[in-house]
DNA sequence: ACATTTTCATAGTGATTGATATGAAACGTA
DNA sequence: TACGTTTCATATCAATCACTATGAAAATGT
């Protein structure tokens, strides 16, 4: 009981004995720093850029999140979410298409938000960069990778229901999603609306027709 | 006759008469900081990356291409290429979605190219960044919404002969097509192989079927 | 040979990068 | 009130950023 908590909150548990209170809610500045690296990158957003978002000091940044990747893999986290949700959610649609028909959808209000920057953190916020954050591609890879991996078992799952064809192949078809998913992305980016990346959203799934 | 050349060549025009020559030949060097470019991306390859790469130093670099800025789109062109080129293949494919189809097809070699960074130029080079590098960003969301138009004019040619349902709305499968490509860059650099992207591709026109 | 022109390599510019040392300020506790 | 603890703001670190001033080097023209 009392280990578990302390293995799930190893900082900032209920509230701390002594010291000088923080000046911020933690939750809250890293709110805030998601939106500056959704923004604009990750090594294309300094610590100045964050600081000057999150309004906190530098010192108190470090102190808090550690460095700056690990900032921003706490923002990511944040960004990403819980892949459980998406997962029930997929689970939840009649078909593995109606399920991606409807990822799509969301990707594409979530990345014309009016109260967010446009597109998707993930695939914006470290597309390339120098060797240093490398680290850094690979744990946004490695997200991208669990959606993908998500979407092709709920297909499995209609080939094994016989709601799809036994020959399908699930890879592909989840690639695509993903590739439609980050490719509206660069698509919000360079200014196109909602309506827009609905269209394409819809077309993601039924396609050129026969 | 002499203007216009004047005018479409005004520096380096035939040889010099006098001065100490070039050391570098400015093509072959430019395509070097267009792979420098393509691997890192614009605001994430230093000068220092591109003089190493270039094997020019700084001061050359500048004589011969101005700024950051300046090589950035030199090299940007010639990546991208001449439109002309893009717009005359698909014309010459049979149907607008064989055009399509054959644009993925090659974006997915050029994207798994073995002496060639993985993914595409345009989808990785400025993904995002800071406030500075607007003016680069609007200049690589140019060069799609080129393509893009292209794919449009394509498509409208079809339905005019009657290949396409007069009621086809070319709009989002060209915006689908931009989103393909450029998600596929994504899959790219997160270490997709050809015969992955290939089938990405593929599944691209044809879709989830029926 | 000598002047002219252009590019070369060296060494540096001020500004900004990610990250900290330092001591005052603000809390609970004694 | 005094102490211990923690965070605060200020100022700064070395390294790197994009970029350039300077003078030697290498070509041609006379």
């Amino acid at each position: 009981m009392t280990l578990i908590s302390i293995t799930m909150k190893p900082k900032q548990t209920l509230s701390r004995k002594t010291g000088r209170p923080l000046s911020f809610v933690r939750d809250v500045v890293l709110e805030k720093a998601m939106l500056a690296f959704w923004q604009s990158g990750y090594e294309t957003t300094s610590i100045s850029d964050l600081t000057a978002a999150m309004e906190v000091t530098a010192p108190s940044l470090y102190a808090a999140f550690g460095n700056k990747q690990q900032l921003f893999l706490e923002a990511m986290r944040l960004y990403a979410g819980d892949h459980t949700a998406l997962e029930s959610e997929m689970a939840g649609a009649p078909t593995a298409r109606d399920a991606v028909a409807g990822m799509l959808r969301g990707a594409a209000m979530l990345f014309t938000g009016e109260t967010t920057p446009p597109g998707c953190l993930l695939a914006s916020a470290a597309a390339t960069g120098s060797a240093d954050a490398s680290e850094v591609r690979e744990a946004v890879a490695a997200e991208r990778s669990s959606v993908r991996d998500i979407i092709v078992r709920r297909i499995e799952a209609d080939i094994e229901k016989g709601l799809m064809p036994s020959d399908t192949q699930p890879a592909p078809l989840a690639d695509l999603a993903i590739a439609v998913t980050q490719g509206m992305s660069v698509l919000a980016r360079d200014g196109a609306d909602r309506a827009r990346l609905l269209a394409v959203a819809e077309a993601g799934t039924t396609g050129w027709g026969a």
